[in-house]
DNA sequence: CGTCAGATTGAGCAGCTTCAACGTATGTGG
DNA sequence: CCACATACGTTGAAGCTGCTCAATCTGACG
C-alpha cells in the first residue's frame, strides 16, 4: 500500500524488508479527504500523522486580513504532517486541494519506530528535512526571483517530485490546481500568475490544458527558472 | 558549555541527566568563526555538525545573478547544520555575521545518540522540526505581508529567539546586522529596508542604535507584524 | 438554458527597485 | 595628527513589477 513512500525512501538509502514491514503495520487506517476539505486545522493536536497515498494537498497558513499562503504542496508518498508527531500543537493547517487518499500512522506507532527503529527513524526525519530544504528554495525563490521565474521553478520542483513517485508520463503531468490555488503558493495575485502562465506559453516552455502540463522545453524552464535539484536531495546515501 | 541548547530543550521537555551528559560528551571541539567567515560552504559534504554557542549566523543560498538569500538566522543554542548530518551534501551555505564560537558533534556521534537515545532523538529531530515551522512563517510573511509587517514580524521573532536563551535585557536585544542582511533576509533591497525602519522608529515602535533594537511598543510592533509566537513552540511536552 | 467556478483582459495605481549621490563614523598609514 | 579609505546608513528621483478593481469569456453541469 506504501508504494509512493517506500519509492521515495529507497531512491536515498536502502529498506530492508522488516523495515518495510514495520512501515506497513504501522498504518492503522486509510481516511478519505474530499477536494477542499481540511486534512489537519491549524491549532489541531493530532493523535496521529497523515501520510499521502493518492491526491494533492497543500499546508497553508491564514493570516488576519484573510489572506492564505500556501507554504507546501505535497504529492503522493509525501509524510504530510509527519511534524505533528513532535511539534505536537499544528501551526498551519492541510488542505485537500484534489480528493486524496491518506494512510494514518498513530503517534503511538511513530514512537515505537522511534524506540525500536533507529535507522528507520533517521529516513522518517530525512523526510521532515526535505520537506525543510524545500521551504528553504521557496524562501529564495519568493525572495530573489521575478514572478515569471518563481513560476518556472516551481512547475521544475513539481514535476520532478511526481516522477520520482511515478506520476509522469513523457513530458507531462496532471496537475489539478487553479491559478488562485497557484497565487497563494507563489505570493501573487490570481492576474498576475494568469500573465506569467500566458508569457511561459508564449515563449513555447509550457503546455498546460485542463490539468494537463506539458513541458515543452526542460532546459529553458530551468533556466528561466534558475532550477537545480540538489535541494531535493535525489542521492542514494547511506544515512 | 552547552547552556544556550540545553535551555532550549529543556523548555521544550525533560531533559534526564544522562541525556545532558551524553550530549556533551558528543561535543568534539570547540570552532571559532570570524565574522563573514563561512562556517559551512554550498557543495560541502561535512562529516560534522555545527551548533552554535554564541554569535550569530545565517544560512543561504545564492542565484546565478549573484543575488543573495538569507533562509535562516541562527542565534546561541541553535543547532546550525544539523541538517548535514542526513542531508548529507549541504545545499546552501552558513555564514557567520559576527565572531561566532560553535560546538562541532561528528556525524559519527549524532548516529550513536540516534542509535541508542530515542528520546534525545526525538528531541533534537524537533529543533530541525522547528527550523521548518520558522521557514513556513518566513514564507508566510515573504508572500502575504507588506515590507513593514515582514520587517516588525522579524523583529519580534528574534526578539523572543533570543529571550529563551537569556540574550535581552529589558526591551532590549544587540542584534548586530547591517542593512544589506536585512535585505537579504527580507528579500528587500538595502533602500527599502532603511525606509522601513525610518517608518518603524517614526511610529514609535522600535529604537535601533547601533547594535541595540529596543522595542518601544511590543503590542503594537505584533500587530503590525501579523505576529504569534505559537510557530516558534515555546511549549513544554511529553515529546 | 441558467448557473457557477475558473480563466482572461484592460486600466490605473502602489510598492518597491534602481541608480546615484551624499552623510557619518571608524580605522589606518604617513 | 591629518589625509584618505572604507563600511554603513540616508536621501531623492524615476521607473518597473505586480496589485486592485471590474468586466468579460469559457466550459461543465444540473
Amino acid at each position: 500500500m506504501l508504494t509512493p513512500l517506500i519509492l521515495r525512501l529507497e531512491q536515498r538509502d536502502r529498506l530492508s524488508d522488516e523495515e518495510k514491514r514495520v512501515l506497513e503495520n504501522a498504518v492503522s487506517r486509510v481516511r478519505v479527504v474530499a477536494a477542499d476539505e481540511d486534512v489537519v486545522r491549524e491549532g489541531d493536536r493530532p493523535a496521529e500523522s497523515c501520510l499521502l497515498l493518492e491526491g494533492f494537498a497543500a499546508r497553508y497558513k491564514i493570516l488576519s486580513n484573510g489572506r492564505r499562503q500556501i507554504t507546501a504542496i505535497h504529492v503522493s508518498g509525501d509524510f504530510v504532517d509527519l511534524h505533528s508527531f513532535l511539534l505536537k500543537t499544528m501551526d498551519h493547517g492541510v488542505v485537500a486541494l484534489t480528493p486524496c487518499r491518506i494512510a494514518v500512522v498513530s503517534h503511538a506507532a511513530l514512537e515505537k519506530i522511534t524506540d525500536e527503529h533507529p535507522h528507520l527513524t533517521r529516513l522518517l526525519w530525512l523526510m521532515t528535512l526535505i520537506d525543510g530544504a524545500i521551504h528553504r528554495e521557496w524562501l529564495t525563490a519568493m525572495g530573489r526571483l521575478s514572478a515569471t521565474a518563481h513560476m518556472a521553478h516551481l512547475i521544475c520542483e513539481l514535476f520532478l517530485r511526481l516522477s520520482v513517485v511515478g506520476r509522469s508520463e513523457e513530458d507531462t503531468i496532471r496537475l489539478p490546481l487553479t491559478q488562485a490555488e497557484l497565487g497563494d503558493t507563489l505570493g501573487l495575485s490570481t492576474v498576475h500568475v494568469n500573465r506569467v502562465l500566458q508569457e511561459l506559453r508564449k515563449d513555447g516552455l509550457i503546455r498546460w490544458q485542463g490539468d494537463a502540463l506539458t513541458i515543452l522545453d526542460w532546459e529553458r524552464l530551468k533556466q528561466v527558472g534558475n532550477f537545480t535539484s540538489t535541494y531535493l536531495n535525489f542521492q542514494y546515501e547511506q544515512r
